[in-house]
DNA sequence: ACAAAAGTGTTAATCTTACACCCATGG
DNA sequence: CCATGGGTGTAAGATTAACACTTTTGT
């Protein structure tokens, strides 16, 4: 117990957003010191003492990007001897969710010299072992979505069915038929058809818009429905 | 980077044993020292800064235990500020698996003072936040075992097919329909058959013995093949 | 009237579940 | 010959997968 241990603890974030025509995108920071200075990198940095892990997580958010998140799970915890060259250091990885308009919000209001989204399918270089931590996120979050209706933390309060299927589509990179889709997702009656139509962009018809039923979601669970996708 | 930060790294190990008669056990030690002396806890300790997570759980389980396990797994890492009456703890959780005949082996070996098997319906008191980390662990080996075969690692190499049977009931912790059971996972084409047969323990009919055959099962996967019980 | 996106049903194939009798051995 | 555990098939029901035309809007 005396010993000097010499082991520095951090966590970083991997925070996923989702806009109908841009797919899947994580949000980035650009490194403002060494190592790899000017790198883009996840947002995160080191652990205080009185701290839980989710406050630190959410506080360097703040800081970084000053994002506010909906949705907040660890993913791993790196602690490869070498993945720092300073020093020893051990991140707890969180992946965060945040809802489309704030993702709108976040792309307009930040100084892009900071702060960007990058589509999963297009990033760039990565500070440190950021890669293989975001190549990590996204296979959780991709078999997460399938039996968790995390999708939802995502899309805004309320959407077009459509939207719903093209982030599946997006997420688990591949197609799937709009019609077994509805069908399926619709018969487990979590979703609560409103009163709105979403205003066309252009041609084609409006569609209705949705809203997820949590609270029925958590009763059906408890009777013993199990979501899948 | 200067401040000190004064967070203790530590990781803990969940380690699973199995036998037929017995069902899911956990290898639990008792503690020397304070606080929560001579309770019983599960094996781990601080990590040192040069080596890697998963060495400092090996070493601590050797240390502790004298075992060696045959499958590790990081489960989840426990941070709260609290969990550690003395000062701020964080540990990284693995769970691990040992073979059937290692189980009893250590079972014999291992004055019972210092480290013993417990059943996992019949936990003792438990040190700090382990009641809650063993939870962890049974709902991870729980969900997993149903869609990648680790079930093996607790079992020896050849075994009779009923045992695989018995170990998915014990873990899942319901009753299994054995002609279904086995039509599933015969029809998978990972098993080997032997031309080996148990000696039957008193009455009943002397059963084929099994084997995992771990490369057919990375190739199916590779061909697209999914696993699941 | 046409281009674009929304909305919606049926059928065949597959998978899952329920269920019961015979076999090989030891005592 | 009986008690014990091993070994095996079939049929009904549920789920999934494949597939295309109609509706509503803007231009």
């Amino acid at each position: 117990m005396a010993h000097k241990q010499d082991i520095k603890l951090a966590t970083d974030a991997i925070v996923f957003g989702y806009e109908k025509n841009e797919g899947v995108s994580v949000l980035l920071i650009r490194r403002k010191y060494e190592p790899f200075m000017n790198q883009w990198a996840i947002p995160g940095g080191f652990i205080k003492a009185e701290e839980s892990l989710e406050e630190a997580v959410m506080r360097e958010l703040e800081e970084e990007t000053g994002i506010k998140v909906n949705y907040l799970e660890q993913l791993y915890t790196f602690g490869d001897p070498k993945r720092d060259p300073r020093q020893r250091v051990i991140s707890v990885a969180y992946f965060a969710l945040v809802k489309s308009s704030m993702f709108q919000e976040i792309k307009a209001s930040t100084d892009a010299e900071e702060a960007a989204w990058f589509n999963i399918h297009a990033l760039p270089k990565l500070a440190f072992d950021h890669k293989q931590i975001i190549q990590s996120a996204i296979e959780r979050i991709r078999s997460k979505m399938r039996y968790q209706p995390i999708g939802f933390e995502l899309l805004d309060k309320k959407f077009p069915f459509a939207d719903l299927e093209k982030l599946y589509m997006s997420v688990l990179d591949r197609e799937i038929d709009r019609r077994n889709f509805a069908k399926k997702f619709l018969a487990l009656g979590i979703l609560d058809e409103t009163e709105e139509f979403a205003k066309p962009e252009g041609k084609g018809r409006p569609s209705r818009m949705y809203q997820f039923n949590k609270k029925r979601y958590q009763q059906l669970i408890k009777d013993g429905m199990n979501f899948e996708v």
